[in-house]
DNA sequence: TATTGACTCTCCGGCTGCCGGAGGATGTAG
DNA sequence: CTACATCCTCCGGCAGCCGGAGAGTCAATA
């Protein structure tokens, strides 16, 4: 009925120890692959594999620490007893993180469903995103009004252009405002235009270069006229705030499709980036 | 510089779209291919893909959506419209399964990290698994000691086989005697032995056939002697209460190994199996 | 003793959402 | 005309198995 090993041990064929130890037949032969758990025996004719009850308690093992969520090596890894501490540290580091990043992907989830509940036409997708470093030309303005920034914008690119022959902006383009006022205000409106480029060049009058580090941005699209941009850092703030995050700089706005390239207003397209991070629970 | 559509509009080639999207290359040609996302134009010669802002909005959208864990079907879907109240609530059960699931796994890692630090041995693992339906038949006596137990399960098993004959155990052995007392006590145990076989039998003097239902428990091997299964119990018990789970049934000790196949009392296997449900948080 | 029928073996491919690289075509600048 | 960057289409790989094909094994029956 059952094979008998040498040492008079009762044999199971594979078929019946997957169901000693509720696990698959596929799975045990995965495990004797890898070599996390090689039967006691192996016929050398059949190829049949033979385990015993010890090889139970090793797959017991071995299924307690899947269930924590351990891969096949780090398993190996813990079997030999190496660096047993510090992988079981990364591993709950990792999870700890898990838990942070499913909890936060139910949060926007559960966000999107309010959303769509209170029929909202979905014209706002929020979306986390890296925005790499860049180098970019900087100039500071106080502006009566928003117009008034679209008037600026090619005299400073003439003016740091002839200042610095050769420069040119980074592709794809990468302009973009900052509005230094803490609160909104449609005049006497404090603004930080900068443009990425592809090289430091040198300062001028009113305008200065700057490295400027990659952050973790959160990002809404907001396509029409400029006039309803405060649609857009609504619904960006209310997000930031309500998916657990926290604002960790000064938001840009930049520019992608504008009057110099579409005659719509319809069409122009504007990207608010909320510089953030991760609350801390 | 950029390429121009009919329309006039700019039109982006892959690597300066996907700057813009912050997305990589692979994924705009992984999302083509499946359908997701399809370039506003490819050039039929060169295969080149070209991109407009429109794409950058749907990009957008799908981004967002993949950052609440949708998989690309189901993103497909909701592109489409077909339900999507309901891909959104499974989506939602789905996370939430998640949420709890992660957790219990950081709390067993949590668990077996202090075990560990505590000095133990790891003599004891705990595992859930899921103990498949079974038909047994079982006897219920008063015991004055363990060691009456098997003594009676030989004369049990003839008498139930005399009134069945042809009656099978299963393959492999599921025996297993289930205490019904609700404290410890070492005389005048109640207990019920569950003997599983392959198809139901006619009841007799002392014995009954049922049909016992699939289960899930945290089962923990025990190697050795009967004598030390307390520390076996109070481990897997400790673990039920400590990892988030609910004792849902009478507790089973299941005999692998013992006195018909091993001599040594030192190689006796015994499974505790404790039928659990998970805590409603 | 041949024949079932239940098991088991070894490949091989597939699942998800991409990534990496090879080998070759295209596009743009100097 | 030549670099050099960019792009294309395969192809294979990742983790932890699952499913199936085609062939060999095992134990018991007819």
């Amino acid at each position: 009925m059952n094979g008998e090993g040498r040492d008079g041990d009762v044999m199971y064929r594979i078929g019946l120890f997957s169901k000693l130890g509720k696990v698959t037949i596929k799975t045990l032969h995965h495990y004797d692959e890898v070599g996390l758990l090689a039967p006691a025996h192996v016929d050398e004719e059949s190829g049949y594999r033979y385990y015993t009850t010890d090889q139970l308690f090793r797959l017991h093992e071995i299924v307690a620490l899947r269930q924590m969520g351990f891969s096949v090596p780090e398993i190996s890894a813990l079997a030999c007893g190496r660096n047993t501490a510090g992988i079981l540290q990364q591993r709950k580091a990792e999870l700890e993180s898990e838990v942070q990043s499913v909890a936060g992907q139910l949060f926007r989830l559960e966000h999107y469903i309010k959303e769509q509940k209170e029929g909202h036409t979905m014209k706002y997708q929020a979306v986390v995103k890296e925005v790499p470093a860049c180098t970019v030309f900087a100039a500071r303005y106080t502006l009566p009004g928003y117009a008034a920034l679209f008037e600026i914008m090619p005299a400073l690119g003439e003016k740091v252009g002839s200042a610095n022959p050769g420069l040119k902006c980074t592709e794809p383009d990468y302009c973009f405002n900052v509005y230094l006022d803490g609160e909104y205000r449609d005049t006497d409106i404090n603004v930080e235009i900068c443009q990425a480029v592809t090289g430091r060049g040198r300062d001028g009058e009113g305008f200065v270069f700057k490295d400027i580090p990659a952050i973790t941005a959160v990002s809404v699209l907001h396509r029409g006229a400029y006039q309803n941009l405060g649609a857009a850092y609504a619904y960006a703030m209310q997000w930031v705030e309500q998916n657990g995050y926290q604002i960790a700089g000064n938001v840009r706005e930049s520019y992608i499709d504008g009057v110099w390239n579409k005659e719509s207003e319809e069409d122009w397209l504007t990207e608010i980036q909320v510089p953030v991070e991760k609350n801390a629970r």
